[in-house]
DNA sequence: CTGAAAGCGCTTACAG
DNA sequence: CTGAAAGCGCTTACAG
């Protein structure tokens, strides 16, 4: 493997030209810089990260913490933050982090990447971000972090997500507009923040249609297939039971789909099902849900900005991003019976 | 952050005594030792992972190399892979592999992450795996790696996969037993080893009954939900349609579900529907779908762990391993009709 | 069982 | 615009 020395002799130039060729640095002749770049080529010449990052004190890695969202969120998101820090000259290490554990392995193994220097900073997805003593202890060393679509939205630290209430809104809007006046929600799992989100995005909606709130119309589900089944059950067995059911993850929307189906109820003639984050399940079933798009891998992107230049020593002060969302209609919703 | 010269000093002894027990070396004597895993403990101290790779030549780091198989079979196996490389002391990197672009950038970022000494070997998923030059080049460079469910299984190259075929006889063998005769198979991509493994389980289970292999039984996809949807389409509407539908993967199953309620055709009553994969979809279908479980979780460990070996410098000879499928049965299969 | 010396391949100040 | 020196924090051989 050539080193920073093979170039120098070949190139006539000593290392120091060469690192500056390497880090892009000014005040490089143009004469030389072309030297130093021929033979790199024809060396096959690329740094040693390691010996760049004990000399520099920088990883140029940042950490993709983890617990266990969706697959699809998981995958979208990672990519998205690889692309941005690829572009960047920058690793991605993936750190799943043990919520459930709370300090034990969550905490220690991702204080260990920054202990052992081999991140810069960290991108958190939700739920990992509710591990609050390390995200206390990351800030106390200074170590930059943002989160996606986090759980506390008050305190300074950055983060980008989703508009989760104009999205829900603007589903709710939908429905009213094709005729439906008793519109069912399923919430998801309280402890997540897109529950009450959502929710409040179908209050908005309803208020704005001069619809009075019924209580009675809301499910109480955790995000889960099984549970959309089980809030369906009630919904659709009450004295007037709802023209339409907006679940808010699509994993519920299919339950309540396998509900219908399973009562006879016809979707969407009889019954409109909606539901959101657009995953690929949403396209599987049948018949194909009207759902809500999260631009995933944007959020990703954006935070993974956002998070190079807190790492390029930039004060970015306040950064709170909500993308919005998109409609995506297809074929379980329909105009309301009668 | 304490250096490994200031463990020593609070210990009281060379900074080789430190380096002896960081990494478990034999002969230091026991109370030696535990001084020193006191002031390191005291101190907080972990040790610079760039300076152990700088000074060892090692990166103590793999590749996860993938192009974009499905969400769930990325997460999963790259779960098992952190999980290996961890237990292990290793890092794990996530690299993006387009295969489509072949050589610039595949290639190019694969046998960067070599050159730039930032890991020591790869865990290649499928299809990633179709990146031959690079294989050849890493073979060559002497770098190890092991690939998942990999198409050229002559090679001497370690490889784990699912056996395929196994799982596509044991459906096959559970839908004849279930008294169907007429039983449709649909086909994956011809480019995915498994593609034609899963059809040759078909065959041989239809062959052990007894029953004459028919080509117009034999629908022909992509893996993709649209595709399963069309070859139902065209199984369902022959002369003497089939009673059971075999899709080789979930996705494709779901299409034939779609198409089967859109014509009106009842699930099981009237036709099975199995597929492959067991993925997060299977179960959230309705009816839920009969399929095959593969355990990629314990593939992509056992991938990590020869991995590891290799990377420790042993001879580890050929490594083909084929581990069992099980059958999970749901509500979309049943007694063949009449 | 323990240690002093050299060196891994870069970057960081500092000179010119 | 270019370079010589020092040092980042470890491990590797080699002595004792």
């Amino acid at each position: 493997m050539p080193t920073i020395h093979d170039v120098a002799e070949r190139a006539g130039v000593s290392i120091k030209t060469v690192s500056r060729v390497i880090n892009q640095e000014p005040y490089v002749q143009e004469r030389t810089r072309e030297r130093v770049l021929l033979a790199m080529r024809e060396l096959g010449y690329a740094a040693n990260v390691s010996a760049q990052r004990l000399a520099s004190g920088r990883a140029n890695a940042i950490g993709f913490v983890f617990h266990n969202p969706s697959w699809q969120y998981l995958s979208t998101a990672l990519q998205g933050v690889i692309e941005g820090a690829c572009a960047a000259g920058y690793e991605t290490l993936v750190q799943h982090c043990d919520v459930d554990i709370a300090d034990v392995h969550g905490v220690r193994s991702i204080t260990e990447l920054v202990a052992r220097r081999s991140v810069d900073g960290f991108i958190f997805t939700p739920p990992a971000d509710v591990v609050v003593p390390v995200l206390a202890e990351l800030q106390a060393a200074q170590i930059p972090f943002v989160r996606l679509t986090p759980r506390d939205r008050v305190s300074r630290q950055p983060y980008v997500t989703a508009n989760d209430r104009q999205g829900a809104c603007d589903m709710t809007r939908y429905l009213l507009a094709l005729g439906h006046r008793r519109i069912g929600f399923v919430m998801g799992a309280p402890i997540q923040v897109a529950s009450s989100e959502r929710l409040e995005g179908y209050r908005a909606a309803l208020a704005e249609a001069g619809i009075r709130f019924d209580p009675a119309l809301v499910g109480h589900g955790d995000f889960s297939f099984e549970s959309g089944a089980r809030a369906a059950r009630v919904l659709i067995q009450t004295q007037s039971p709802p023209t339409a059911i907006f679940a808010s993850n699509d994993d519920m929307a299919a339950g309540v789909l396998a509900l219908a189906h399973r009562l006879q109820v016809a979707v969407p003639a009889d019954l409109s099902v909606a539901g959101f984050d657009n995953t690929p399940l949403s396209g599987q079933v049948w018949p194909a849900l009207t759902t809500v798009n999260q631009p995933i891998h944007e959020i990703a992107l954006l935070a993974t900005r956002i998070l190079l230049r807190m790492l390029h020593g930039e004060d970015v002060g306040i950064e709170h991003h909500h993308l919005a969302t998109d409609l995506v209609i297809r074929a379980s919703t329909g105009p309301a019976p009668r």
